[in-house]
Order: structure tokens, then sequence, then C-alpha cells
DNA sequence: TGAAAAATAAACCAATCGGTCTATTTTTGT
DNA sequence: ACAAAAATAGACCGATTGGTTTATTTTTCA
């Protein structure tokens, strides 16, 4: 999938003939797909690249029913598929902000929506968590949702650069211990 | 220069062309300082960033005295420079890390490099402050190290996606809690 | 000052780039 | 079954790629 090229390499490192290679179609076929040519793949390649993500973390998430174990379910599927990302390369988030960082504004924007959207949903799940009495608000929302997402990424990089799962284990214990602060033990 | 080329593109976005233009310097005379062509000259780039960003924190860390302040000092340095960074791209590593994992094994390696080196510079610096009776040895300093390196790291992430600096603040919260509780009040 | 050495500029190279266009095949709908 | 439409394959395009080579200029040093 080409997916997998563009997040992995970056968008100027994924050529024409890689994609069609990958994707075993013609050029011509390519651009029946996508007119815009390879920024149009490279933009649906991202989505594509998230929505995987998304699906295999809700897998996760879906399974266990207290919201602040939800959150811990995402950190759990990070942790597991750090050397065995759902698209080669890992986070498109990461990867792509890097990428196409002051090169692609249109896929800047999409990462930084991407991002919105991610911490809308943490805070979501703690809402909700209020709601149903299993968690305290004893602490800024916005801000553990930030650092959820900033320790999960921290903790990817320092895995990579590292070769170690444990890495990114000892970079996200802090939000961990966090979550459990606010976990309601009535 | 070129480390800003490298830095900010990565290295299939950069071209000879590139950086002919920016060093004002003929093919030949490039090919003369680096045989090894682009690579070479992409190897080089990342020492430079790195160094300048030694030099720039080592300025901030030099003026002050006690060991946690200097770790402070860092992240203070790297709060403030998110949005005017010594190396246009900001921080090498992040870059350096992302655009050449699984393509450029060479400059992966100076990556790792690096992240190694900077570790070991926390956690001897926490070391001195134990010896020195500054710092109390409450915690892991290899674990603070990590998790010292990897909020950073996040916390640029998200200031980036989310184009605020408030976002790096708030990610880094946590490391900065955890260097004062290590703080030796006598 | 003048010859040897080092540095530089730019022509030149084959290969590849992203993209277009046309011919052909496949699919669709009746 | 057959014509219209959609999808596909691949030749082709000019531009650009990283790299080499040669000619020229600049520097070095005796």
């Amino acid at each position: 999938m080409a997916a997998e090229l563009f997040n992995e390499k970056g968008f100027a490192a994924t050529s024409m003939k890689d994609i069609m290679n990958a994707s075993q179609k013609s050029k011509g076929a390519i651009y029946g797909h996508f007119p815009g040519g390879k920024l149009d793949i490279a933009l649906a390649a991202y989505d594509f690249a998230v929505e995987q993500v998304y699906d295999q973390v809700g897998e996760r998430t879906r399974v266990v029913s207290h919201s602040l174990d939800k959150l811990i379910a995402v950190i759990d599927y990070y942790r597991d598929h750090i050397f065995d990302p759902p698209v080669r390369g890992g986070c498109p988030i990461q990867n792509t902000l890097v990428h196409s960082y002051a090169m692609i504004p249109e896929l800047k924007q999409r990462v930084d929506h991407t991002v919105s959207d991610w911490k809308r949903r943490i805070i979501k799940t703690l809402d909700k968590g209020v709601e149903s009495g299993e968690v305290l608000e004893k602490v800024n929302f916005e801000e553990l949702a930030l650092q959820f997402i900033g320790q999960i990424q921290g903790g990817l990089i320092l895995a990579k650069s590292q070769n170690t799962q444990s890495a990114f284990d000892i970079v996200v214990e802090p939000v961990l211990t966090k979550l459990e602060l606010i976990r309601n033990k009535k």
C-alpha cells in the first residue's frame, strides 16, 4: 500500500514508480483515481494510515468499559506496536508532521486536525468518566490530554532511537500514574 | 547553510542544486569538500546542527550553578526557541530520526548516539548534584533522564502541531515538577 | 616569481522525476 | 450481444536528479 511508503519515507522520497510497484497499478490507473497526482495520493495515504491506527486502537478500547482503562488501552496499544506498527514507519502523526512541516501545508494541516481530534476524544472520554462516577475531577483534562499525547509521542521517539520498548514505558509512566490518581476507588 | 535544508526538508527533499544555492558554491567545490556526495554533506549537516543546539544550550546552562537549574535551563531554551530554532526546522534529533529512520542508517545511527549522549549528560548532571548535596536521590536518574528527553520531544511535536508554545509547557510540566521534587531544600 | 598543488566553475552524463496523452482493455447498461 | 463509458497500460514529455570530468582559477611555497 502506498500509505506505508509515504509514512515511512515521506513525500519527497516516495516516487510514482514506488507507488506503481506497491499498488501493482499502471500510471494511468493511478492518475485515474488521483487526478491531483502525488499530493492527492499522499493525502489519501495519510487518511488511510490514521484510519488504520484508529481502527486498531478502537479494537482495544472497545473491550474495556472503564473510561480510564480505555485511555490506558491506547497507551498499551502504542507500546505493543512500536516495532510492529499497523502502518510501516510507525505513528503517522509523528511521521507526517515532521515530513511535511514547512513543506507540504496541506498535509501539515491534516496532522494538526488529527491531533486536535485526538485531544478532543481524550477529553470526551474523561468527561464521560466523570459523568459515570469513574473519574475524579482532580486535574485539568485539557492539560492531561496534551500530556497523554505528548508522552506517547516522546516515548515513541525515544523507543525508536534507543531501540527498546522500555524507553517508551518509562516516558509514559508519569501519565499512567496521573490517570490512576483520578481513578475513583469509591 | 546546508544544515538547515536537511534539517527542515530531509535528505530526499534536499537537492544538490539546493545546496549549491544555499552555499553559493559550485558543484565542483562542494564535491571537493565532500567526496562522498550528498550523504557526506547530510552527515556533516547533522553534526553541525547538533553542535549549534549544544552551543546555544550551553550558553544557558553555563550561567546557572545549581544542577537542577541547568536542566531546567535546557527546557527553558527549548521552549523559547520552538518557533525560532537555532537551526531552521527545529530539533535535529527529532527531524533527522524521522527523516532517516529505515532509510539512511548512517544518519539514524548518529541520532541514536546523540540521544544516548544527551541522556548520559543529564544523568551526569544529576549525579554531580547529588555529590554537591543539591539533589536528593529520591528517583531513578536513568528514568528521569528518559522522561526529560521524552517530554521535551513530545512537547515539541505538540507545540508544532497546535502552533502554541503553551502545549510545550504543559507537556514538560510533569518533569519540571519531578525535578523540583528532588531539589534539596536543606 | 614561477612552478606545483589545491580549489573551483561549469559542461556534461545517464537515470529518474512527476505528469500527460493515446491506445487498448474492461466494465457497464440495455 | 453490442455500443457507450470507464478504467487501465504504457509510451512519451521536458525537467531535474546525483554524480563525473575537464578546464580554469586561485593558492601555496620555495
